[in-house]
DNA sequence: ATGCCGCCAGAGTGGCGA
């Protein structure tokens, strides 16, 4: 079973390039951020015709999140996290689909730091870690998947000076990831990938693609009984290559039944 | 040092977020 990350950057300039995806690589499930769009302006009927159930949710703008199953309808668990009340920000979801619990993650950027934004990244990645710890506590197969706007390790960036001063490498964006491995879930891609070099983002300006200038931020976090049933991990790098793509790409696991 | 892109308001371009 095959369950995928990707930030597609806005799901109306992205349709065709999501649905051609969607064809070409069938996966059993598709956790998607920045939809970018209110919950009315959904395309689902379009996920529909290739026998994806999706639930959603949107904002104005930016943001947004949506979980996709190929010939099933995911069953929410919960949208939101808890902890800021006043935090209406379109960033989690989660659900029980394909007898797994999977959530869906669009973490703050938290750029520019030092600032709100960077605060507010840390204080959401302390709730994201609470909400991480109750699903490890049900023991059902779990799989955190999204765009975590963090770079774990040195080995996951094309230049370290470059992003030196950038909010996804900041040792406390570090400290707050690693936190929530250390309660016992397994970075997938890291595990299997030690050596680094594996990219998920390649920025728009700068010939960052031509220059593969990219890293890692999306990640697909793993509690015990999914990682135990972890076969094989990839990035579908082509898709970054194509016209009108995101600035990320399709980031996945494959898990064994 | 800079290079891009999507979305919004509101009808040009500029602002925001990334």
């Amino acid at each position: 079973m095959r369950i995928a990350s990707y930030n597609i950057n806005g799901i109306k300039a992205r349709l065709p390039r999501l649905l051609e995806w969607l064809e070409e690589t069938r996966p059993h499930v598709a956790c998607l951020q920045e939809i970018k769009t209110q919950d009315e302006g959904f395309p689902a009927s379009e996920f529909e015709k290739l026998g994806y159930g999706a639930i959603w949710h949107g904002q104005k703008g930016f943001n947004g999140v949506a979980i996709l199953a190929r010939d099933a309808q995911p069953v929410e668990v919960q949208r939101g996290l808890e902890g800021e009340p006043e935090d209406e920000h379109s960033r989690y979801l989660e659900a029980d689909v394909h007898g797994l619990r999977v959530a869906c993650i669009y973490l703050p950027n938290g750029n520019p730091q030092p600032g709100p934004k960077f605060d507010y990244k840390l204080r959401w990645m302390e709730r994201l870690r609470k909400r991480a710890a109750q699903i490890l506590a049900e023991e059902v197969p779990a799989v955190l998947a999204g765009d975590y706007n963090v770079i774990p390790r040195d080995n996951d960036v094309y230049s370290v000076r470059a992003m030196a001063s950038d909010a996804l490498m900041q040792p406390e964006s570090r400290a707050a990831y690693r936190r929530i491995l250390a309660d016992g879930w397994t970075d997938a891609i890291g595990t299997l990938r030690p050596g680094g070099g594996v990219w998920t983002y390649w920025d728009y300006q700068a010939g960052a693609w031509q220059r593969d200038h990219g890293f890692r931020i999306d990640h697909l976090l793993l509690n015990p009984s999914a990682a135990d049933r972890l076969s094989a991990i990839g990035v579908d790098k082509d898709h970054r290559g194509r016209e009108k793509a995101s600035d990320h790409a399709p980031t996945w696991v494959e898990l064994r039944d």
